[in-house]
DNA sequence: TGTCACTACACTTTGGCTTC
DNA sequence: GAAGCCAAAGTGTAGTGACA
């Protein structure tokens, strides 16, 4: 099934099921939160530098602009249930439902193993969600809702153990003063925004800005910036009516070299060649 | 149009320190 | 503990030219 990374504004939740190829495809990454569940078969998912060996019934955590990527194991492969969805969900509901997506240390294992009453849980939620969604009966929404903030009070009771309180409240209190930031930053990729912007949207020097930064998206400005207009011109590339000059115009980048160092260096192809990737498959 | 190489310079990052 | 200030180091970008 085609992947499309367009949320919906009105409703920004989307699911997918999901067959990984067995050739190793390059790491993607997207602004929404995802959770992955395994429903058959075997293989490998990739996060950055971990790696973790994917059996039926395991749940995946993925954060918001973390690179990932899976791969089926050519005699049995493995399928997905994956469900994107935005922030302002369930943050406007309860924001401490957004923490198990935020812990970016390197200790945070993205993987739930399949045996684990919390992936038991998932499993059984995201098939609500399937079902919900295929149907689309009468406030289908709501229940979709729901069944989603249950899916991450799970992840939150599962992953509760592995922070303190008062790290776990740090956590959740620096994404929340950061969130103008994030939206800034989102709203103005295609503008020539720098650190010293993102500080005066949150009345903090700009030194200040960067150690909260860090801190909390586990990455520099610039690199959460790069990776933000990388992915949009890959969305552009996609395209083939679309030259490659106006796709890093509107992507931010002021010249062709910025472009193509960067976008080689995240994701492992120049331009051209991601475009013919995308052609061919 | 796409890619590579080079330089100068602006900007970001980092760490130490101070202040509140 | 949170936040700001500062300076040095590191990094990225703009601009340009060459070549396929």
């Amino acid at each position: 099934m085609k992947r499309d990374y367009q949320l919906n504004k009105d409703f920004p939740i989307q699911m997918t099921c999901w067959v990984p190829s067995s050739k190793l495809a390059p790491f993607h990454w997207h602004h929404s939160f995802e959770i992955g569940y395994c429903l058959e078969g075997e293989g490998q998912f990739y996060f950055e530098d971990k790696r973790y060996d994917v059996r039926a019934g395991d749940v995946f955590v993925v954060g918001n602009m973390e690179k990932h990527r899976a791969v089926s194991d050519p005699a049995r492969p493995s399928r997905f249930y994956f469900v994107k969805f935005d922030a302002s969900l369930i943050g406007s509901a309860d924001n401490e439902l957004l923490v198990p997506f935020l812990m970016k240390t390197p200790q945070f294992v993205n993987k739930i193993g399949g045996g684990l009453p919390a992936a038991i849980a998932i499993g059984r939620l995201m098939h609500g969600i399937w079902e919900e969604l295929q149907a689309e009966e009468r406030a289908h929404r709501s229940m979709i809702k729901g069944l989603l903030m249950q899916a991450c009070t799970r992840l939150v009771r599962h992953y509760a153990t592995a922070l303190s309180p008062e790290e776990w409240a740090r956590s959740l209190q620096a994404y929340k003063k950061l969130s103008p930031a994030l939206d800034c930053i989102h709203a103005r990729y295609h503008e020539h925004i720098q650190l010293k912007d993102i500080a005066a949207s949150l009345s903090l020097s700009t030194s200040r800005t960067y150690h909260l930064f860090k801190e909390t998206m586990g990455e520099g400005f610039k690199d959460y910036l790069t990776k933000i207009r990388v992915h949009e011109a890959k969305k552009g590339l996609a395209d083939p009516n679309l030259s490659i000059t106006d796709i890093y115009l509107s992507c931010g980048f002021q010249g062709h070299a910025a472009f193509y160092r960067a976008f080689q260096q995240i994701v492992g192809l120049t331009p051209k060649a991601y475009r013919q990737y995308v052609m061919t498959k």
